[in-house]
DNA sequence: CGATCATTATTCGTGTACGAAATATTTGTG
DNA sequence: CACAAATATTTCGTACACGAATAATGATCG
C-alpha cells in the first residue's frame, strides 16, 4: 500500500468549519431566541442599507435567492420587514426594516454580543482578528457560492468589493 | 450614548463562518461530485473505526442522530455502507464501510485534496495550522452541539416560527 | 413592431440540521 | 416477575442551502 498516514477526518478544515459553525449556532440559539443567524444577517443588512431588492440583499447577506424567499416570508409574517413591488421595475420587490424589526435588533443586541463572547471565549482579541481575516480569505475563494458573480453591469448599485 | 459605531454584519465571525463554509462547500462540490461533505465525514469515520453504532458515529462525525438516519439511508441504498442490527443489543444498528464504499474513498481522495487546496489557497501552511487550531477551540465551546453525550439541560424551548 | 434574451422572484427536489415526540429494546429496581 | 428508567433509532416539524425549472417583467435589436 502506498500508505502515507492520513490525517484524521476530525482535523480536516472543512469538518472543523462545520463543527465550529454548529457550536456557534448552538450558543447563539441559547442566547438569542428570537432570530436565527441568517434572519439576523438579513435584518442587519436592511438596517445598513434599506430598500434593497431580494437579489442584492441575497448577495449582501450571503443567502441564495431560493433560500431567501421563504426566509423573508417568515420575517414579513412576523412583521419585521416590509416587502413591496418596485413600481419602477415590477420584477423587483424592495425590502426594508419595519419599526418592530428595528426595535427587535436593538433589543437582542446584548444577547448577540453575549453569544459572540461565549463562542469565541477560547480566543484572545488578536486571535479573533486573525480568525476573521482568515475566514474572509476562505470565503473569497468561493467563486460562485450563494451570492456569486460581480457581473459587469452595475445597474442601480451592484458595486461590490 | 447609544451611538457606538456598529461593526458591519459582514465582518461578524458568525457570518464569516457561514460564508467560509459555503465557499468551501461550493468548491468541494465542483471537485468531488459523488459525496457531500457530511457523507464523506461519515465514510471516513467508519473507515477509521468500523462497527460503530449510529449514536457513536454521530458523535464522531458531528452529525445529529436525527440527521444521520436519512443520511445513512442514502449511503446504504447506494451500497457504500452496511447497516445491521447488533445481535448483542438489538436497539443498536452497527455500521461499516462496504467494499464499494472503501473503493469510493480511494477514488475521490485526489479530488478531496484538490478541493482543500483550492479552498485554502489564500492561506500559508502555517496559517492553515492556525486556522485549524482556532476552529477546534471554537468548536469546543459548543457544549451540546450535534451529538452531545448528554447533560442535565434545564429547558431549551427554542422555538422559531 | 415583434422575436429574443436578460433579470427577478418563486417553486420544486434533494440534502443538511436539530428539538421533540414516538417506538423499541434493555436495564434497574422492588 | 412487573414496571419504571435508561438507551437507541426513527419520525415529525421547522429552517437553511442550493441547482434547476417556471413565470413575469424588462431590455435589445433587426
Amino acid at each position: 500500500m502506498a500508505g502515507h498516514p492520513e490525517r484524521p477526518i476530525v482535523e480536516a478544515p472543512l469538518y472543523l468549519l462545520r463543527r465550529a459553525l454548529q457550536a456557534y449556532t448552538s450558543i447563539w440559539q441559547t442566547e438569542v431566541r428570537d432570530l436565527t443567524p441568517p434572519q439576523y444577517t438579513v435584518l442587519r443588512s436592511l438596517q445598513e442599507e434599506p430598500d434593497l431588492d431580494q437579489s442584492t440583499l441575497g448577495r449582501r447577506a450571503g443567502i441564495d435567492v431560493a433560500t431567501l424567499t421563504p426566509l423573508l416570508d417568515r420575517l414579513e409574517s412576523r412583521g419585521f420587514v416590509e416587502r413591496e413591488v418596485d413600481p419602477k421595475n415590477r420584477r423587483r420587490k424592495l425590502l426594508r426594516l419595519s419599526k418592530p424589526g428595528a426595535r427587535l435588533l436593538d433589543d437582542i443586541h446584548p444577547a448577540v454580543r453575549q453569544a459572540e463572547e461565549h463562542a469565541l471565549a477560547g480566543l484572545s482579541p488578536e486571535e479573533r482578528d486573525t480568525l476573521t481575516d482568515m475566514l474572509q480569505r476562505v470565503a473569497r475563494q468561493g467563486a460562485g457560492g450563494a451570492a456569486p458573480s460581480s457581473s459587469t453591469k452595475p445597474e442601480t448599485g451592484t458595486r461590490f468589493d
